[in-house]
DNA sequence: TTGTATGCGTTATCAT
DNA sequence: ATGATAACGCATACAA
């Protein structure tokens, strides 16, 4: 199924211009001399039947495709989309061409992508994976090393990887809203059992240990990583009628949706209530108020991870590397009433 | 640079079976039969070697990738992404592999993804472009027929394509604020001398003569696609006090920072001031009120576009197909009072 | 049922 | 400076 076309081959070239398909393939990859006139008939050859090399010809006998692969959990989600963005960029600048997979958190389609790097599908991989299990490590492990792991690896698996703190990022954000005064703090979290819940509920409850604060069950609502579950956790949290003056959420879905909430139901943001969220995606910019959130930097993990599989390629022997970049926090208007709006002048943010 | 690491092929397969590679080569892709005793030694051999089959070799002989690439001007917008989930599961399902390229509107990308087809790197190419320019499509036809195209492609183009009639689609935005009781409709539209543009501004001026709405130039407003080009208009619309009830936008970006805006400046939506954006994004069923929209049906035109390549594929020398798809008019809360939130139960658009 | 040999389109190593 | 030829790893037509 699916031949290509016939279409012009080196061959068809050397003929047309009366030389040996070796003269030609050195005029290609301008390697040695040629004289000029062989060099003129040949170029008018290759023109004249709009010769293009044969990538894939030409892979097998370099054995290298000039390729990466990404591969990110959903295209849907804009973190993954800076990330996506970043590695386009780093490795795009090394004359690599990138394809990006998504898998929709689909271990099938993880597996299909690893297996593209053992088939010498792609030069390198890089992979963000939500839930790292024992059979993906095995799997990565039996691939080589020409792969570079975004996300929470084991110590013991040798392999390039960054990661983030994002325990500790939660820290920050619950610090923050400790600072601005705010004492019963509620917690919106995505779904318990993926990595990524695990350590920012840690993180929030060693903030409120670190900021003297008592933990209250009632305040921490599990939920999807949207919107729409954002939205539902305040009506839970509402009509659970325990008091909080501030809610962290595990990412900034789920707090664009818990804020639009809020708001419907005639909850101030961020006088009544604070909020901040976590990834600080483009959206935390431009909404009614800015919303505060913790950065991941996802665009830089994915600069990093690129740099270090280019790095790999380059020098295939290298000690395995594990780089683990800081959370930031940055604060915008839902959590703090003197913040003016960073984006649009003459904001409407009044000072309390 | 980055070759790849030493890994068995089917010659030590053979070797350590004690077999041919022919025989090796038949059981991998099990054509014919083998004796059982053979065939147990051959998968011993290759679980032994934890052997897998050289994707690019496996290319160059059958002539085929079963990879397809498709091409979409930017990421980071949801409705490409909306486009690209579509195209994915219709091409996964036919279990060919799907990478994706974002050319950043960058044309020199766009040309190297269309040389990737030349170079027999992927069987077919699905590519979305927002400025068809003529050495676009000369580099098209010369590549073959293994391609898609999805946007406007003038007829004497004989290519595969899937279209929108989206001046139609901006026609159905003005009837309906009309119909609503509008008078002053204002556009804020994109960049002018994009194809959506100026399709967009086509619809909208003949939706106006259409509804026998008067036309008033002070009303159209030029920006980017983004929602802050929305609040700019916005503001843009407000300080020239040329007053406006409903207002048109060329995407659900612009129509969502416009809303914001509006809302900033205490005009009340619908009530005051009605919105329809265009494209449908999975934001609009989330803000508040939700926002009404033209869909533009992004995925189902990726779906469209995947199925023609892949029957393409199948029978290359079928003749040049076109598909263009109508619009739909979504109707939410910012364009109706009436309306219940669709998504949410107990939505808070009281009746009028 | 299995083995042998040739070619897919390039690149690279030899001679010339 | 150029030509001939052997790989790269796999698939397949043909012979055995």
């Amino acid at each position: 199924m699916a031949k290509g076309p016939a279409v012009a081959t080196i061959v068809d070239v050397a003929e047309r211009a009366g030389v040996s398909i070796g003269t030609v393939s050195r005029i290609i990859n301008n390697v040695g001399n040629a004289r000029p006139d062989t060099l003129h008939r040949v170029q008018a050859a290759m023109e004249a039947l709009s010769y293009v090399p044969n990538h894939v010809a030409r892979s097998l006998k370099r054995q290298t495709t000039e390729q990466i692969e990404l591969v990110i959990p959903d295209i849907a989600n804009p973190v993954y989309v800076a990330m996506a963005q970043a590695v386009q960029r780093a490795t795009q600048a090394e004359g690599y061409r990138l394809s990006l997979i998504s898998t929709e958190s689909n271990p099938l389609e993880e597996l299909r992508a690893v297996r593209a790097l053992k088939q010498q599908h792609v030069d390198g991989l890089i992979i963000c994976s939500l839930r790292v299990t024992d059979s993906f490590l095995r799997e990565v492990a039996s691939v080589g090393r020409r792969i570079c792991v975004i996300g929470q690896v084991p110590a013991s698996c040798p392999v390039d990887n960054v990661g983030v703190d994002s325990a500790r990022g939660a820290v920050l954000a619950v610090q923050h809203l400790a600072e601005q005064g705010h004492q019963r703090i509620a917690f919106i979290n995505g779904p318990s059992g993926t990595v990524p819940a695990e350590a920012r509920q840690r993180g929030y409850l060693s903030g409120l240990s670190e900021c003297r604060l008592g933990r209250d069950d009632a305040l921490v609502i599990t939920t999807d990583f949207t919107m729409t579950g954002g939205r539902a956790a305040i009506d839970t949290l509402l009509d659970k009628q325990t008091p909080f003056d501030a809610v962290f959420c595990a990412n900034d879905s789920i707090a664009l949706g818990a804020m639009l909430r809020l708001q419907e139901r005639g909850v101030r943001v961020p006088q009544d209530v604070a909020i901040v969220g976590m990834d600080d995606i483009d959206l935390c910019k431009v909404t009614t108020p800015t919303l505060s959130s913790i950065s991941l930097l996802a665009g830089e993990r994915g600069r990093v991870a690129a740099q270090l599989l280019l790095e790999r390629l380059e020098t295939p022997d290298l000690a395995p590397r594990r780089v683990t970049v800081t959370p930031r926090l940055i604060v915008r208007g839902s959590s703090s009433s003197y913040l003016i709006r960073e984006d649009v002048p003459g904001g409407n943010h009044a000072p309390r």
